[in-house]
DNA sequence: TAATAATTCAAACGTTTGTTTCAAATTTTT
DNA sequence: AAAAATTTGAAACAAACGTTTGAATTATTA
């Protein structure tokens, strides 16, 4: 019987090797260039039991993907469930908001156990991927978590529509994944006079450096133009 | 006689149509997933052509990504130019430093006769692969163009160290490529109560945004720890 | 017009891809 | 211990991939 039909019971060790070795190498090369045989030579198994285990090379993405977004949209909105008992009903700061969703999202950069940096550097590459496949593991609950932030955003900066949030929520996301997965900058400024420290970002370093950048982005003034639309 | 050797001498028929039809599906299926079947079927030319005209299916996206980038930063850095010469030599605004960067950037989207929005897709997407081909076509001229860009920066926020610059426009760079090629906003957003004018971005109110946005960022108050490094 | 070079064409090449098959081995259940 | 279900294993599958070939065709040159 195919063990794609019963879940979650338990993990055998099969399936977590090929998670592991699955995450990295999606990151490293990409989806379309790690080849399933990629993927069970290097985690030390069969051929056939990706297949047998998750029924498709695609179902393997997906269910890494959807495993993590779930974990991680979860504390999301732990984090911010926190910040808004606390407040009491009043607005929370723009950057308890920010922290609550991005500062989770770069904490998972220093969690090594669980490959935290490879899983950031696969949902970066996703996020622009034209499959679009990582929109399709977004389930109500992670648009609810989104919505709840778009609120929380909403009710901290009132005097900005709606709809400008939305957007600057928008170029906060390519501002962070850049931040994490973009190989870009190195090596643009390799050679050159500038010293990056980029062997190991410091997590603690990068994250102040981003979210002073995405506040600022944030609560910057209004485009004269924008409602001339 | 292979035409790999002869360039610029003229462009054949066959060679504008290949370059056209690989554009778009570069841009909307991704490198990978474009097939050269799929590329000469829809431009009408045989099979070969791409082999015999640009030598294999990687030197034709070289040469698809060089060509425009060429373009691109020569149009950059006549701006910066232009700005320097009026300034006569005192610091630019930092405003009219991101309009000559992101904002000639921005405006190919409106370039549809040579397929400006399908380039900048292409080019945000590839910025994030990993196979990094996007900085193998980096001549000396694109990291020049960079460079004074960089220098520009400088001069024109004083106090603030150049290593945060680079990081600064590192996340310019991201919140750009999101907001052109980023297909995850309108979809997170879909079925909400959210409505985006997503069907043809204007170019001129997405820039308006974008920069409010990315002068917010660059100005930002530095964090108090970044030099405690 | 004859000769030469450049281009197009259909067909096939050898790999690699994700996937399937079915028997062998292992584990679990009875 | 016997039986049943689950998991692994090696091999092969069909399809798609980038690439190459060599003859036919078109364009250029002499």
């Amino acid at each position: 019987m195919s063990a794609v039909l019963q879940k979650n019971i338990e993990q055998p060790e099969t399936v977590k090797k090929i998670l592991k070795c699955a995450e990295r190498l999606f990151a490293t090369k990409g989806y379309d260039a790690a080849s399933i045989r990629d993927i069970t030579n290097e985690a030390g198994v069969n051929l056939a039991s990706i297949h047998y285990h998750f029924g498709s090379k695609e179902k393997l993405l997906e269910e890494l993907l959807k495993k993590k977004l779930d974990w991680l949209n979860q504390e999301r909105l732990n984090a911010l469930l926190r910040l808004e008992r606390k407040a009491d009903g009043a607005p929370l700061r723009p950057s308890s908001i920010l922290d609550a969703f991005f500062g989770t999202l770069l904490k998972m950069i220093d969690d090594k156990k669980n490959g935290g940096e490879m899983f950031l550097k696969l949902l970066g590459r996703s996020s622009l991927e034209p499959s679009n496949l990582i929109w399709s593991v977004a389930t109500n609950q992670h648009t609810d978590v989104i919505k709840r932030f778009k609120i929380a955003l909403c009710k901290s900066l009132p005097g900005v529509p709606e709809t400008e949030i939305v957007w600057r929520f928008h170029f906060m996301l390519g501002a962070t994944t850049f931040a994490i997965s973009g190989n870009g900058l190195p090596a643009l400024f390799s050679n050159t006079d500038i010293q990056m420290e980029n062997t190991h970002i410091s997590q603690k370093l990068l994250m102040n450096r981003l979210m002073a950048f995405l506040l600022g982005g944030l609560r910057a003034p209004l485009s004269k133009n924008v409602n001339t639309y």
